[in-house]
DNA sequence: GCAGTATATGCGGAAAAACATATATATGGA
DNA sequence: TCCATATATATGTTTTTCCGCATATACTGC
């Protein structure tokens, strides 16, 4: 896990901003994404398996939808350089919050049980 | 400064090295990364104008050198993420300390006055 | 099994980044 | 002024990355 792949998955706006959203949120799936973002469904799925492959996300399938989210085992200073970005770039990701949130149809984060 | 031409920045083997190596010795001038690295000049020279323009890096002549450092008024979270990913990557720089530490005709960093 | 929804991937083309080589500029000293 | 050293930039080419579109896979409910 070499900073330099670390760092070329951060040097896409796709990329960064779904990270960030799922930080800030602590999980998401495709099309909340898709959503937040508003891209393609192959856009986004490209970008998610490009950051998995690199172990920056994690995934789960729960039923249809598969969610994303920062590994367990993610190494501590790629953590805190995630967080430091987010705390810091409150503006950059606002918009995206702002479409998620105003989102129809969203597959219910508490549909547990 | 958005955060992904930031990242953008980081994300190349040869500006990394670079940012890391100056974070860490304080400051150098092209023909010392020249030899840390084992790069050609004007690789070593593009990618330090590249940092440079993004802010990330501040340049300053002294007689035939010119040295860079970075500058005093790099946002905190940059800042942060520099020093985080120096900290956790001591061994990708290790080979580059070394060669620069062994470098022949070094300008003497102490040739003050 | 079939239809509908959600997600993943294969592929060709377009855009961007990185490179090597050559050349230009700036400084210092004879 | 002329030469040597240090650094910057211009240019054409190669490599990498990103994208859109089409298609494949996985799950759900009927």
């Amino acid at each position: 896990m070499n900073p330099v792949s670390i760092f070329k998955c951060l040097a896409d706006d796709t990329r960064l901003r779904s990270l960030l959203l799922i930080a800030s949120e602590g999980e998401l799936c495709v099309c909340e994404l898709m959503c937040a973002l508003d891209e393609s469904q192959p856009k986004i799925s490209r970008h998610l398996a490009q950051l998995r492959a690199a172990g920056l996300l994690s995934d789960e399938r729960r039923g249809q939808w598969v969610y994303y989210s920062l590994p367990s085992d993610l190494p501590r200073w790629v953590h805190e350089v995630v967080a430091q970005t987010l705390d810091a770039n409150q503006a950059f990701i606002q918009p995206n919050q702002q479409a998620l949130a105003s989102m129809q149809n969203r597959p219910a984060g508490s549909n547990c049980c």
